[in-house]
DNA sequence: GTAACGGGGACTTCGC
DNA sequence: CGCGAAGTCCCCGTTA
């Protein structure tokens, strides 16, 4: 593949989580957006190609269809290729997330550290801080040396004034293993997402997962929403290199 | 011996 | 204002 057609399969990516932001309560179907979106993805073949890749679409269902945009999105992100596409990200484009506002935002739901932990992991530029063992069972592992950047991270995007420090990170994981979202496995830095957790954080649970997502959720439970994921991808995508200069 | 890691009680913050 | 959830702080024990 070369540069010129992944930097358009980048801004596929980018054009179908416009889209997202700006219809993510709305009907897409009907919206002129959608249309355009369409047109725009017909002109990408290599695009609709990795639709199927999740297997979790219905063959009957249209190759043009609203979860086609999301898992193609969600394989240029996994793929590795959303990170040239966020270069040319600017500045002013690397926005706070709107929906998960840490301070004031009334009736704003906080963000969860293990949502942040595993948006973490789906980030590239967190590689060296953060790492999957086994993604499919959910397991990932702190890098030791860059553990306590991770966790500046967190704490910066709380909101708190004292610096979040690994161990402190480290307790309020410790209380997760009484509730069951995350246990320790008996090996260093090294934890488990709980099933019903991995189900509902996972980018798979909401390009296709929605019945599951229905069963397992209650009415007054929100997670995160492929919206909010995208807002605090780029929120932590902004303050990665304000922290780090690309050394993390 | 010691730095890193792990554990827990008490406390704070925030939303309802 | 009270309460509960979700951290946060700090101190100490354990392990590599």
């Amino acid at each position: 593949m070369t540069c010129v057609e992944q930097d358009k399969l980048g801004q596929a990516f980018e054009d179908a989580f416009e889209v997202l932001r700006q219809h993510s309560t709305g009907d897409l179907q009907y919206s002129p957006d959608y249309k355009n979106y369409l047109a725009l993805i017909n002109h990408r073949p290599h695009v609709k190609g990795n639709s199927s890749c999740y297997g979790v679409l219905p063959t009957e269902e249209p190759v043009y269809n609203w979860r086609t945009v999301i898992n193609s999105a969600a394989d240029f992100y996994f793929e590795g290729n959303i990170h040239q596409s966020l270069q040319n990200i600017t500045e002013n484009q690397l926005v706070q997330p709107t929906v998960l506002q840490q301070k004031g935002g009334k009736g704003r739901k906080k963000l969860r550290l293990f949502e942040y932990l595993h948006e973490s992991l789906c980030n590239p530029e967190m590689a060296s801080c953060i790492q999957w063992v086994d993604k499919t069972k959910g397991i990932f592992q702190f890098v030791s040396k860059n553990k306590e950047k991770l966790a500046e991270l967190w704490g910066k995007r709380k909101g708190n004034r004292k610096t979040m420090t690994y161990q402190k990170m480290a307790r309020a994981l410790r209380n997760y293993g009484r509730s069951g979202e995350i246990t320790k496995i008996r090996r260093k830095l090294t934890y488990q997402f709980s099933e019903a957790i991995l189900q509902r954080l996972s980018p798979s649970y909401f390009l296709g997962k929605e019945i599951f997502y229905s069963q397992c959720v209650q009415p007054d439970q929100e997670y995160l929403s492929l919206n909010n994921w995208n807002a605090n991808y780029n929120y932590t995508y902004a303050n990665y290199h304000e922290l780090n200069h690309h050394d993390c």
